[in-house]
DNA sequence: CGCCAGGGCCATA
DNA sequence: TATGGCCATGGC
């Protein structure tokens, strides 16, 4: 299985702040790219800098990372909804995750996987990502036939332990496992897991 | 040169 | 609801 053949592959790297900001940087972005941004910080990535510089200077900082007007505004606006609860990780972990889930998916820029991507690595919601490698991945599983988000979402979640930890961990092992074997072109070629479904565990059918 | 990368928005039918 | 154009950089 994934986990015995790669080991434990870890977490998002980075703070809590950082994370939400790569998570934005990376959206159909090389992840090389949103080094390059993350280091015009220099150690200074935090909600209290990104408060105080204007839309330009951000841009000019997260500049390689590329869509960058759009990306810039986003980063503003999550940054606003975020000192609502203080820049605190704990007082967001209070709330509701459909609540939080909803205030997310209403700034622009934010879609349903960059969402679910903040909700889990920051936050530690027990939300599974689904973004292009587990798309790929979901290819060659036995998945329903309608592959949208929902229904992909749905199914790695109710086929696993509704933890935090283990969604993402779990995601984080498909994802390096896709960039090391399954690039688009050729598709999957040479991945040791073909045809394999490869859950660490399931959950007990109710 | 063109394709691709850990998307999302908007217009159109 | 489901496509398609668009946004933009850097690696290859």
């Amino acid at each position: 299985m994934l986990l015995t053949y790669y080991g434990d592959l870890g977490w998002w790297p980075g703070h809590s702040y950082e994370i939400m900001i790569g998570a934005i940087l990376v959206q159909n972005t090389a992840w090389s790219n949103v080094e390059r941004s993350l280091e015009n910080f220099a150690e200074d990535l935090t909600p209290q800098l990104v408060e105080k510089l204007t839309i330009e200077e951000l841009i000019t900082r997260i500049y390689p990372s590329g869509f960058y007007h759009a990306k810039a505004a986003c980063i503003k606006n999550l940054t606003v909804w975020y000192k609502q609860y203080g820049y605190s990780v704990q007082t967001v972990q209070t709330q509701p995750l459909s609540k939080i889930r909803d205030e997310l998916l209403a700034i622009r820029g934010i879609g349903a996987e960059t969402a679910d991507a903040i909700l889990l690595y920051v936050f530690y919601f027990p939300t599974f990502v689904i973004d292009a490698y587990i798309k790929r991945f979901a290819e060659r599983l036995p998945v329903p036939a309608a592959r949208d988000y929902k229904t992909l979402q749905a199914y790695f979640s109710d086929n696993l332990e509704q933890d935090a930890i283990l969604f993402g961990k779990y995601h984080i092992l498909i994802l390096e496992h896709g960039k090391k074997h399954c690039k688009k072109k050729p598709r999957c070629e040479g991945c040791p897991f073909m045809n394999e479904c490869d859950f660490p565990k399931r959950q007990k059918s109710s």
